[in-house]
DNA sequence: ATCCGACTGGTCAATCTGTGCAGCGGGGGT
DNA sequence: ACCCCCGCTGCACAGATTGACCAGTCGGAT
C-alpha cells in the first residue's frame, strides 16, 4: 500500500481529533464528503487503519509501572511459552526476536513491588530459561505514528 | 482511578466495535444513554481513555520490519539523544530504562536492508555509545489492553 | 478521440448527538 | 430513623450527521 498526501492529511487529522466526523473532516481537508468517505473506506480495507480502538492508559487504570523483559526460551517450547504469556493480562505485547534473547515482552504492574509478582508469573514457567528485565523510567517518545505517516505520504509523490 | 464492571464492559465494547455510537452502546450494555455518556466523559477526563486515535499499521504503510534497539548513552547526553531520536520518524517509541542499556526504542523500516539505514540514522549520533538491535520476527501478542481492563474491573468489586 | 476512475456538489430519509428535565433508589452521614 | 446527595432512568427537543444515491466534471491512460 501507498498513501498520498490527502490520505496522510486525513490520518493526521483523525489522529489529532479522533471524534471528528466525516462531514467535519471533509470541511477541514477542503474536499467533498464523499471523497473522505471513500478514502476512509479504502484505508480501512487496505488495513492501513486497523480501527479506532480506545487508547487506554494503563497508568490511569492503576498500573503505572512498565517494564520490558527479554526472555530466553528452551528449544521447542516456543508455542507453550506464547500460550502462557498470552494468558497473563499484565503482558501487553510479546514479540519473538533475533539477537541475545528469544522473546521480548512489555509488562505493566501496580508498583515496583507488584512487578516482582508479575515477573514471577511470567518467568515461573518451565519453558523459560532466563529473563532479564528493564524497568521503564521515562517515556520521552510515547508510541506515535504521525511522523511516519507524514513521511510515507511525502514519499509517494 | 478505579473502574467498575460497567466501565470495563464499556471499554471492551468500544475496543471491539470502535465505531459504535453512544446510543447503540447503551443498548448493548443495557443501561440508559445518559449513563454511557456520563461514563465516557468520566473515563476520558480521568485519562483512562486517552482518545480514539486511528490504529495505523506500519506494515500496511510500507514498513513491515520492526526492531527494538537498546542504546547506551554517554553521560549527560540524555536530552540530546532524546531530541535526536524524536526527530526520526522511524522511531515509534522511546523509553529510558534501568538495566544494561539506558534506552530502549522501537523502530520500523521498509526492509531488512532499510533497517540498516534506520539504525545508522539512530546510532549515528554523538551521544550514543553503543547499540544492540533485536529484529522482530513474530508478534504472538499484539499490543492489547482488554485483558488488563477486565482484570482492573474485576479487582474493583 | 474515447473510456475510466476519482472527485464534486447536491438531495433524501433515517439516525444520532447534545442537552435538559423530573423521578427514583440506595449509601452514607447525622 | 431520617434526610441528603449522587448516579441512573426514561423522556423530549432541535440540530447535526450519516449512508445512500445521482448527474456532471476532470485528467490521465488507451
Amino acid at each position: 500500500m501507498t498513501i498520498d498526501r490527502l490520505d496522510g492529511r486525513l490520518i493526521v487529522l483523525l489522529a489529532r481529533e479522533p471524534r471528528i466526523g466525516v462531514l467535519e473532516a471533509s470541511r477541514r481537508l477542503g474536499v467533498a464528503r464523499g471523497t473522505v468517505q471513500a478514502r476512509m473506506d479504502r484505508l480501512q480495507s487496505n488495513g492501513v487503519i486497523r480501527g479506532f480502538g480506545p487508547d487506554v492508559d494503563p497508568a490511569a487504570l492503576g498500573y503505572p509501572v512498565t517494564a520490558f523483559a527479554t526472555l530466553e526460551i528452551k528449544q521447542g517450547q516456543g508455542a507453550d511459552v506464547r500460550a502462557h504469556l498470552g494468558g497473563v493480562p499484565e503482558v501487553l505485547e510479546l514479540h519473538t526476536t533475533t539477537g541475545h534473547g528469544d522473546m521480548l515482552c512489555r509488562l505493566v504492574a501496580r508498583s515496583n513491588a507488584d512487578l516482582q509478582r508479575v515477573i514471577d508469573l511470567v518467568v515461573g514457567f518451565d519453558g523459560i530459561v532466563r529473563a532479564s528485565t528493564a524497568i521503564v523510567m521515562e517515556n520521552p517518545v510515547p508510541l506515535r505514528i504521525i511522523p511516519l505517516v507524514e513521511q510515507a505520504a511525502e514519499d509517494t509523490d
